[in-house]
DNA sequence: CATGAATGAGAATTCATTCAT
DNA sequence: GATGAATGAATTCTCATTCAT
């Protein structure tokens, strides 16, 4: 191994543990201790790769979030089309927060510890959202909406996904949580797909 | 002034303190110190009206959210009735957030820092709106939703509050906020408004 | 009740309350609060009655070290007398201690937390033993010691009791500690006899 | 000096701190800020090496106490045999009370600064003392007692001890302290020699 | 006298970060 | 690069004591 996968590999190490560290305990508690000890580094070595803890905590959100938005598209690409894409992807969410318990706390946690990170990913998400938008109402399938009511619409649909997720969060049992999840897609299409389809079916 | 008026007089120095330095600067660095300067107290007055630091921070919620609450409902009551109730709620949160700027972050903090909290204040705010949710069912002016459906609608909708708040939030400038806000009050209509007002039954 | 009185049963009670709380948890974590709130008086009105924490525990030993010699010289009245009454004596001290576990710890802290009290618990116990003894050497009871000797063999005896309790003290079950009680008897009572009625003289 | 070396020194430092402090002002007022500062260290170094302040108190009956056992036996191995033995060991502890006033401290108040380092003492002396008198009395140099009259008898014996430190303990000049150890060595004598010998001489 | 709120000087403890090895 | 001991500022919390009512 080169001196420069080493390297790497100390990295993830790194970036590994702080994701398993705040996804148990949060980022109040994810001391640096911690974290280089689940790394199986000494504490030192943690200021080799991250300028400070604040530098590790921004990159939880992006290395968790685009890991978990590939996710999301691999599966929401095996829908048909348009809104049936959406409702993919809604459901997709709301499994992998079930299934991911820890990144939940990643996520939502970030804005308040990691605001610059937390921003950047709304950004980011906001902006993929507008693309497909964009693509919708070019292609006729939804509403022409302009575009700062397009970015209302894209933070309220976030906001459902968000919220869904808490709700299932606060289940206790995994049996409840996957009700909830049936529910809350049923009735996401039903708040989305009625309104957004101008008339048309769904497709 | 008699010694319980000023023992009250004093708490509330406290609450108010607690409520502007975690509006100012989040929980997490809403040391005792602060919240004990800012009240004009001693540190050690502080630990005569709270147990200790959580006790404050689990208090601070229900002193803000129901002062929101009552705000909104009396916006609220001046609308003619039902759905266009719903929507002067939705805007008259909005407006509150962007009125009193540190209660978002009072609000949405406290589901990281304030955990029991922030699950009463939810449960309140479902609560209330399950009530009124039957109503309309009850009265025919909305589609008769199961209870875990109810439940679902609720956390969307209130994720689509919660969100807009942070849209709104993240805009720099007053008039940037006012804009959104418009956009959003628009958008919530017409996701709302379309799908609940529909005749049929969800499928 | 006139205020003479009244004021006698105030600082009775919070003379009774000061043991009560050491006795349970010890000088260290005996505060005013604690011992105010037993006594059911206010924090403030302990200082109308002591001059500061310390003065009551200074008065601690006094009031139970009296309480325990009357009752121990009581008992030891009943003795034929001379060496019979002291091997009753250090019964009577065991049984003490058994019965009221929390007087131990009255007495042994005392040396660390009231010195200057337990000096002069010390010096009032060993006096009245200086003249115990000068009897039973005037009456030919006993070896004739010199003053010196006679305190070395008072402060002896005194361990001797002090340890015996400390033994009972460790023991788990009530049972067991009655049988530590009966052979510490009968071990004191083996090396004090022995020694102490032989008609040599010490060398 | 390695790395290691200078660890153990820092440990070491402590420790020797610790007991200083303790030696001089007792448990209660040792303090960490004051433990730290006597040692020549951050506060915070404390803590690299105890896990907390009773762990450091926990260690300093063991390290003064074993230090005190192998000095006393030293002393003791000298004396022919026996009985005479035991009476060097009496000697041999005041002597080291007297030449180590701090230790007194530090041994009296662990009871109840640092009870369960100070009842695995006691039981590590006890258990020494129980091989020591077993020996006797298979060689016929004493009595036969049984196992509880055994512990009875050595805890007794360590209360003499004790005490006899007590009371040199509260005089005043050196010279002073001198004539009681001899008087309570005499004293010692008299009280164990004619009671344990069975009738025979003293060896 | 009684009250109990206010005080503020400490105490223990944590932990991000540095730096000599 | 790796190490891990040392640092010290900051934080929470306690409690004896005072004093205005």
């Amino acid at each position: 191994m080169t001196r420069e996968e080493k390297a790497r590999v100390t990295r993830d190490s790194l970036l590994n543990a702080g994701c398993a560290v705040v996804a148990a305990e949060g980022y109040a508690s994810a001391s640096i201790a911690k974290i280089a000890d689940l790394a199986g580094v000494a504490h030192g070595t943690f200021y080799n790769y991250f300028e400070d803890r604040q530098a590790l905590f921004d990159e939880l959100l992006p290395y968790e979030g685009l890991r978990m938005r590939d996710r999301i598209e691999e599966i929401a690409r095996g829908a048909p089309s348009g809104m049936q894409r959406e409702f993919a992807r809604f459901e997709a969410f709301l499994n992998y927060v079930i299934e991911n318990e820890g990144f939940y706390r990643v996520l939502y946690e970030a804005e308040i510890f990691a605001p610059d990170a937390h921003r950047a990913h709304m950004d980011n998400i906001v902006n993929g959202y507008k693309g497909t938008l964009r693509r919708a109402m070019d292609e006729g399938r939804m509403h022409r909406l302009d575009p700062l009511q397009a970015e209302c619409l894209i933070y309220q649909i976030l906001g459902m996904r968000a919220y869904s997720a808490m709700q299932i969060h606060f289940a206790g049992e995994a049996a409840e949580k996957l009700a909830i999840r049936d529910a809350a897609v049923e009735t996401y299409r039903f708040l989305i797909g009625r309104s957004l389809l101008s008339g048309k079916d769904i497709r």
